[in-house]
DNA sequence: CGTACATTTGACATCCTTCAAAATGAGTGG
DNA sequence: CCACTCATTTTGAAGGATGTCAAATGTACG
């Protein structure tokens, strides 16, 4: 398993759809979800496969004491559903107002039967998937608190800039109890956290939902990713 | 993305080789490994599917501090190599003396030209890796280390028991360091945390690399797979 | 402008880590 | 078989990072 070192920490996987499967969901049909609604829940029988065309998602699971771990934000192009088993591992919820664009897993085996490249699209969306859990795993299994902050900032920078040219002005989406739930942190020590890059002039924070890159050496040293 | 809830927890995902990849990997060669030898590296070109036959390897990945996050261990009939890139993501490293059976990338990539089936047994092992960094995840960033380690010797249980019926004594071929390095702890809390088990009677300790379950409805609760 | 909700900040408790030392176990040679 | 050595594991004590509980501040929207 594999890949380059020197990528920019990545901790989503799910990026720049093969065209296969853009061909395949654009058969089926497009529907428009809510913001903080419940697309499908863990356990749901697992019918269709999705792609995000507008909006923001989250996969999470939920322990039985409640507490949510969040595997990955969805951003447009990013597919769900995809599956070996009858039901779904994760839940989905919307975290904006989402369009989705959908065909039923029938006619994805259907076209997979005549296609082989449906299989190989569906390895590597799925290897994309590996990738940014891995490194989530790695974040949350060897990073303090601010590392993991810092790190989710940078990975949101290169996303949002279409993984070839990091934005200086993040743009986040999602509240801070929804960061936490992705690194394994509360919601007060994520909002600590903020308030520690920005003291220390990494970042600075125009608004709740906006953070602005000042300086990018010091954030990725923050993040533990050089030196 | 899909699952049974229902299911014991997997923290493990290779299992139960496709009999495809089974076939392919025989066409190669058979090499052997002794313990605690590096089979290939992060960032090392990727070169071969290697197939477990005999023995215990991790796949892990280093922080530029020099901390080992363990991805998965690695028991036969697991797969190792299976990627997307020209280089590995992380690297493989024995435990104990191994025999692999490898062929080359290239004569992958042969067979998966003219077989189709292939691809989706590689899709199949790629979701399986992936059900089990999800595990990971979940357990390191929702779990208390006491948590963390009845649900990792539950995994093992499950593994050692063929995924059907959970063996009541479970092996441990790895050391308290591997450990610590796969859950995110310290070798320290590692040993307090069996000390605590022991102490409340879920299990037994005979020796070092061996666990006794004295009670499984006990370790699934401290594991927060119940209740 | 006022209400409701999200975020930030503060004080304190808890869990895990760190550093240090003792105990256990495996391998070797006497 | 026993003694010695080295590595690993266990235990102890203290410190630090994150969680918890509570209050204050900020923000969005009617």
């Amino acid at each position: 398993m594999m890949s380059n070192p020197t990528t920019p920490s990545a901790l989503h996987p799910l990026f720049r759809a093969p065209s296969v499967l853009l061909d395949l969901v654009q058969q089926g049909e497009t529907i428009k979800v809510g913001a903080h609604e419940t697309l499908f829940s863990e356990g749901d029988p697992a019918q269709y496969l999705y792609c995000v065309a507008e909006g923001t998602l989250v996969l999470s699971r939920y322990s039985v004491s409640g507490d949510r771990q969040i595997m990955t934000f969805l951003f447009p192009g990013d597919f769900i559903g995809i599956t070996f088993e009858k039901s779904a591992s994760l839940g989905a919820e919307t975290l904006s107002k989402c369009t989705l664009l959908r065909v039923d897993h029938s006619v994805l085996e259907d076209q997979a039967a005549r296609d082989p490249d449906v299989w190989r699209a569906l390895s590597e969306v799925t290897w994309r998937f590996l990738r940014g859990s891995m490194e989530l795993t790695f974040t949350i299994g060897r990073k303090s608190a601010v590392s993991r902050i810092a790190s989710f900032l940078l990975y949101l920078s290169f996303r949002q800039g279409g993984f070839s040219t990091p934005t200086l002005v993040v743009h986040l989406p999602m509240g801070r109890q929804d960061i936490g739930d992705f690194l394994g942190l509360t919601i007060e020590t994520v909002s600590r956290c903020f308030t520690k890059l920005k003291e220390s002039g990494c970042v600075a924070l125009p608004s709740t939902d906006e953070v602005a890159i000042l300086n990018v050496e010091e954030l990725r040293m923050a993040a533990d990713v050089i030196d």
